[in-house]
RNA sequence: GCCGAUGUAGCUCAGUUGGCCAGAGCAGCUGAUUUGUAAUCAGCUGGUCGGGGGUUCGAAUCCCUCCAUCGGCUCCA
């Protein structure tokens, strides 16, 4: 007998070799009947693999991640299985279970598969999974796997194989499948009930663009058909809340061909947004000491010669712009702290001028790769909240604390709750790949770590996703379908005022180097703006949302009411204009409730004799009738309660 | 940049065994209507079918090429 230990922390007696399905069907069968996965002794077990020794163990329903990865895992194996039998000679890559679904990357040699083959693949994974297929695992000697792959004609299994130490490897086999993998698995594949076969792309093999690309095809399946349909649903659902959708839409920006790829035209109303964003955090930055600053969009290659950029990045950005004069040569600046530096430089510092804090809503230029754009999340010309503080060493900790702050009131104030933030720290057994002495690594390291917990921050840590410069902590925030996208940014950088010669004369009347903090807490107004609207699904704040109510007359005779309505309106600070077209109240109704705007006034007869509005809210349908004087009041203060600057 | 897909009016989309002057709805314009909480009616305008080249008696439709967009990969100071 062995001893199991539930997470409740009860103890039960079970005999050797029992599976984690025996032990979910002593509980109840029904449980038994939803149990996909368990962990057992923190490693994660098919339910029908033996326990041999006294171990905790916690059962796994569909709900829980562990569950659905082994799902999916599982999945891919069952699409391996059905592509090979429908496309005989495919050779394997790799097939994990990923956030949501699964991939497996394969090498169809002379064929091709593409969207229309996705269909029957999806079909034969539904015929092979109702076979009940059982997941039967084999530990296997490094040489007889090599064999089996050589013999094959699988290079890619062949290469996984020499990177695997003997005496680990293991084989799964369901159905006419095996595949070199380390499990764990479904019991069998019965319980897979809905099967979406998603996309296919191009994936190079390990990710590396010098290796040949294979073909990925990308999954998902659920336990049951049901939940299938809402996954579905849900992504249609998100894609109506997509950036580049909504932009178009809503008016808020444009691309154009002629322009030029990533590169973006804010429209009236999207500027008009954006310059409010920019005035918010501008008076954010006021209180916390920043001094504005403009730079130029362009600087001698020099500068950035001086910065290291160039050597580093010269090759793949755009190109410098040569002058008339032979010999001068311009870049497009790709950030703005060279610019900075130099405007540190423009007199001595002492350190009772520290820190220094220089912002610049810089506009940069970066030669993107063409398949990278994406909408106003990845442009090749874009705006940065930029800022430089020049600090003390010691003074650190105290300012990354500070622009964290920023950060998290920026988050709050925009009702950003869904964030995720990442330290970045050097790769410990690579310490050649970075600039610095140990010790300030060391003391910028554990800067950031502190203020972070300080703040309360749920933080990943991540070794070897430092910059070179220094060590930095992002915010990442996911847009409409989950996709991560990294927003605010905050890093360390002894580089620069290494290369531009920073200095201020200390206590001791002898020269220091400063330490400097990037910090973009939107990172750029582009990207800001593209996750805000995804978030908002267009329905924008309201001190922020570009109009904010629209007054609309029943008829004509109501307009000259409506035109005093709105003249008072503006008057106290509410954006608000007049939709005087002669079409039915229904219908500007309907069309202003679709562009989002949020309170819409509506006047007629009654209105205009007792000299009130009728108030409708965005969403939320018709509030009844109040004074203009009380509807400016309450939209002033809902306005106020908001954002407080 | 790489793999794959897509590109028809301002927008959303129909139109492939290659064949009458390329269609619809919305938007726009004109007129009628003067409206009470999510689409009033009628008429009109609008398209080098992404650009260029080719095959063919004939191309939106087939081929080549370039551009842009979408999904990934790689990259991301």
């Amino acid at each position: 007998m062995i001893n199991i230990t539930f997470p409740d922390g009860s103890i039960r007696q079970f005999e050797n070799g029992v599976t984690a399905f025996d032990i979910a069907n002593s509980i109840s069968p029904r449980l038994a009947a939803e149990v996909l996965a368990a962990t057992v002794n923190n490693q994660i077990f098919e339910i029908n693999r033996a326990i041999n020794s006294d171990s905790s163990i916690k059962l796994h329903k569909w709900e829980d991640p562990q569950a659905k990865s082994t799902f999916w895992h599982s999945s891919s194996h069952l699409m391996a299985e059905a592509l090979e039998q429908l496309f005989p000679g495919i050779k394997f890559g790799i097939g994990p279970a990923i956030e949501v679904g699964f991939y497996y990357d394969v090498d169809t040699g002379d064929r091709q598969i593409t969207e229309s083959d996705l269909k029957r693949i999806e079909e034969r994974m539904l015929e092979l999974a109702r076979e009940k297929q059982t997941f039967v695992r084999r530990e296997i000697s490094k040489e007889e796997a090599m064999s089996t792959y050589v013999e094959k004609g699988d290079e890619y299994k062949c290469e996984l194989i020499k990177d695997l130490e003997d005496g680990t490897i293991s084989f799964y086999t369901n159905g006419t499948f095996t595949d070199l993998c380390r499990g764990p698995h479904l019991a069998d594949t019965s319980v897979i009930k809905a099967v979406k076969l998603t996309s296919i792309a191009g994936a190079y093999w390990r990710g590396d663009e010098k290796n040949k690309m294979l073909t990925r095809i990308y999954g998902v399946t659920f336990p049951q058909k049901k939940l299938l349909d809402e996954y579905l649903v849900m992504l249609e659902e998100a894609k109506k809340r997509d950036h580049r959708k909504l932009g178009k839409e809503l008016e808020l920006f444009a691309f154009s061909a002629r322009v030029g790829q990533g590169l973006p035209l804010w429209l009236p109303k999207g500027a008009m947004l954006r310059e409010r964003l920019e005035n918010f955090l501008k008076g954010v930055q006021k209180r916390y000491g920043y001094l504005p600053v403009i730079t130029p969009h362009i600087g001698q290659k020099e500068l950035y010669v001086t910065s290291g950029h160039y050597a580093k990045y010269g090759k793949d950005s755009f190109q410098p712009i040569h002058t008339p004069q032979e010999g001068e040569e311009f870049l497009l600046k790709p950030m703005n702290c060279p610019h900075h530096c130099e405007i540190y430089k423009t007199k001595p510092r002492s350190y009772k001028d520290m820190p220094l804090r220089l912002a610049e809503f810089g506009t940069v230029y970066r030669y993107e790769q063409s398949g990278e754009l994406h909408g106003l999340t990845r442009v090749r010309g874009f705006t940065q909240d930029d800022a430089h503080i020049f600090c003390r060493p010691d003074q650190l900790k105290e300012e990354f604390i500070k622009v964290i702050d920023i950060v998290l009131y920026i988050f709050k104030t925009l009702d950003f709750k869904d964030y995720t933030a990442q330290i970045s720290l050097r790769d410990p057994s690579n310490r050649e790949k970075y600039i610095g002495s140990d010790e300030n690594w060391e003391k910028a390291e554990a800067a950031i770590i502190e203020a972070s917990a300080e703040k309360g921050l749920k933080t990943v840590v991540e070794l070897g996703e430092a910059a070179f410069y220094g060590p930095k902590l992002d915010f990442m925030v996911r847009d409409a379908i989950g996709r991560k996208w990294q927003l605010g940014t905050i890093q360390v950088d002894y580089n620069l005022p290494e290369r531009f010669e920073l200095e201020y004369i200390g206590a001791d009347d002898k020269r220091h180097r400063p330490v400097m903090i990037h910090r973009a807490p939107f990172g750029s107004m582009e990207r800001f703006v593209a996750v805000l609207i995804e978030h908002t699904g267009g329905k924008f704040p309201l001190w922020l949302t570009p109009e904010q109510a629209v007054v609309l007359p029943i008829s004509e005779k109501y307009n000259d009411y409506a035109k005093k309505v709105v003249e008072f309106l503006n008057n106290n600070d509410i954006r608000a204009s007049i939709d005087d077209r002669n079409e039915t109240i229904g219908k500007k109704i309907r069309e202003n409730e679709l562009k989002r705007v949020p309170f819409l006034l509506i006047v007629g007869e009654k209105e205009m004799e007792t000299e009130m509005i009728s108030v409708r809210k965005q969403g939320d349908g018709d509030k009844g009738q109040m004074s203009v004087v009380e509807f400016a009041e309450m939209v002033n203060a809902e306005v106020k309660q908001q954002i407080d600057y």
